[in-house]
DNA sequence: GCTGTCATGTAACAGGTTACATGATTCG
DNA sequence: CGAATCATGTAACCTGTTACATGACAGC
């Protein structure tokens, strides 16, 4: 389980709501780890039992209160222990691969039709991170500490992503050379 | 849910038992979809109920008899129908990259440690990818159909090891440079 | 007889997904 | 007053993980 964990560093860079935390995983941090908003509140609701974070209620001007959650000296333990854990190597899923290595058993151009909508995205995803880059990092060579390491996991996400596009136009470029 | 169609489209290029099925996952299935020996063989019971796949008890020499699992016609139609629909594009989940960001809050050597294991792996993965392109592929500019796919997906693991390469790289010398 | 491999599972639990529920406030 | 947004959740279900269990045969 990691999901506490990465609540634990978000929370570490900056305390927030949960809402707030289930916009931070539909931004950067989604670029490594996805989590939806229900999966956020049960965890954090566990964290809080756990005494890993402590909730103040702030009151808002036009807008419902909100639940702020900061990291507690307990959770920074946990989470400083886990980062001097060993780490697993994610198991790999690729929906797409699949259906790639399995066209032979069903319409060939539905797959491609899936493959060209996969290389839109992962296309756009390119462009974001990379807007994103350029007005969050605009010298890089400046960089250190957390600001470095968010640099570079957000370079991470860039090369993920640019490998995903030259993976995707390959098989579609040896699949219309195949068939004209 | 997919593991069941991953298990019909290796069952379609070649009828298995679990056993064998377990073993292909460690194999090129693995290398974009990862099941344990216990997820294989209780998908394949409930697709045996569901009428997907048939089993054939086969006797063997000097070993247990083993249960061969075969796409029946009503499977093929389900891989088919499943080769046709969209595909959602897969939730991004890298350990990681949350200890990567976070490692400003506890042992900085501990991740660094973890990234240089990490890098060890994805350089063994790359090099047993390139070793099985090359035995089994040796000729690419001759492959049509399933051939052509199979190898494709396997292109696409050799480029994403080569993402996970550059990337740990770069992190490693950013942090290296930074603490000579 | 012990170890290793082949072969198939069961059971309990943890984690993730999907659908639905609730209530406040702002804006038109 | 109706729609949209903010904000937090519950419940049911499905999937994945971990640990354990069983039995046959081969080779030393």
């Amino acid at each position: 389980m990691a999901l506490e964990h990465a609540l634990l560093v978000s929370l570490s860079e900056q305390s927030a709501s949960g809402l707030e935390l289930s916009r931070r995983f539909e931004r950067s941090i989604g670029n490594f780890w996805a989590a939806t908003h229900q999966q956020i509140y049960r965890t954090l609701a566990r964290m809080e039992g756990d005494g890993w974070v402590a909730v103040t209620v702030v009151p808002q001007q036009g807008k419902p209160d909100k639940k702020v959650y900061a990291v507690t000296s307990a959770g920074a333990a946990v989470l400083a222990d886990w980062l001097a854990a060993p780490t697993p190597v994610d198991p790999v899923r690729s929906t797409l691969s699949v259906k790639m290595r399995g066209a032979s058993w069903g319409d060939r151009e539905a797959v491609l039709a899936s493959v060209t909508d996969h290389l839109a995205e992962h296309r756009a995803r390119l462009a974001a991170y990379e807007l994103n880059e350029k007005r969050t990092y605009p010298d890089p060579t400046v960089l250190t500490g957390g600001d470095l390491d968010r640099w570079l996991v957000l370079r991470g996400g860039v090369r993920t992503e640019q490998a995903w596009i030259d993976y995707l136009t390959d098989y579609l470029v040896a699949h219309t050379q195949e068939t004209p």
